[in-house]
DNA sequence: AAATGGATTCATCCTAAAGGAGAATCCACC
DNA sequence: GGTGGATTCTCCTTTAGGATGAATCCATTT
């Protein structure tokens, strides 16, 4: 009887870090949470590793999982190797993919220094991912009212000044920034505004 | 006598469509602003362009500014041409690059249906992206306590409660609150955090 | 040790703004 | 003519914002 991963036992399971990418659409992703050693971040960004990571090709290609000893062959530049270096000496990618929708993915990247990851982790890392992934499924019923008022929030306007902007009543603002709570499931403003900003609603 | 470039001249100069990635730190950008024809975005995305884009790849390794046809002979899936089957034909992207600080790089290409950019045209779009990618630059002096209450505003708390959580008063809250948004330049708490969100300091 | 200066943190008071409930109105669609 | 969703308004409560000054912390110097 296997339950679903915690955040936490994700951190239990990938000692040396991981990372995920949540929902990219055209290129880059609605969320990006880097759990990676800050030595390996730099000097991956420094050289722009992406571009030559066997990972990011599979990743972006791909679905279900991969250890990253099954790319051995595949690494012309030896990035793996360098992240061997630097304590990511066991790797693990999974990726998901929605075929009906908008075509998003995400992917995700965990690490071991010490072994590889066995058959059950890579599966319920595959269901942490896809529990993730469509946790971040945006809503499409928010009116273009709605976003606009949360847009003018989300730069810092009262709603007083909104409203003249608008040429609507302060209490019709208050009533559409409501409504974007309500079905973003949000308690404040502040919160239904950074929402719609990562689910790029605005 | 040249003046800087507003967003309406990069419409009037690019009325095909325009894209900026700005500050790309391990892989992904801070912001995105993707401004492409809906029917190229959905292609692209569907077909996993990316990982075949000449483009991306120049915009990941250069600087300055380099037009699309330069890239003739060196785009083996022939993204350009499906790129000029939906009308965008002629294409520029320059790219900016923090050699100094924490390797930031910025990006974006513009495109038209009927002609060459101009070296006048391009050169106006690298200040124009430098301009952005200066103006992005992430604040450093905000405090660990100013950005905790932040991002706890940013999931939707209420001052009570984030002076209850920390074990401190609700004036102490609202003055660290009143920091940050002094050091973000943001006129509310809202505008604050989701600044705090967009420089990824939470 | 004591003193100093500067930044951060905390407390209080008052004002301005946001949040919440309920009802009326508008409007496209059946 | 009815129905449901969206918009608008009113009234009232709760919360956030702004100004000010005191207290605390911390590194440096005397």
């Amino acid at each position: 009887m296997v339950r679903q991963m915690t955040p936490q036992d994700v951190e239990r399971v990938s000692p040396s870090g991981h990372y995920i990418a949540l929902r990219i659409g055209f290129a880059f992703p609605m969320e990006e949470i880097n759990a990676l050693p800050t030595d390996w971040i730099d000097h991956y960004t420094k050289n722009r590793l992406m571009l030559f990571d066997p990972v990011m090709r599979w990743a972006y290609a791909n679905t279900g999982f991969m250890r990253w000893s099954d790319l051995r062959g595949d690494d012309p530049h030896g990035v793996l190797t360098m992240a061997a270096a630097f304590g990511l000496r066991f790797g693990l990618t999974v990726a998901v993919f929605d075929e009906n929708l908008e075509g998003h993915r995400s992917f995700a990247s965990f690490t071991r220094p010490d072994r590889e990851f066995e058959d059950l982790e890579a599966r319920l890392l595959v269901a942490f991912l896809t529990r993730r992934h469509l946790e971040m499924l945006p809503p499409t019923n928010l009116t273009n009212a709605e976003l606009e008022a949360l847009a003018m929030v989300k730069d810092g306007k009262r709603l007083k000044q909104i409203a003249f902007d608008l040429g609507v009543t302060e209490g019709a603002v208050k009533q559409r920034l409501k409504n974007a709570k309500v079905k973003l499931g949000a308690h404040t403003s502040t919160q239904a505004a950074t929402m719609a900003r990562q689910f790029k609603l605005i």
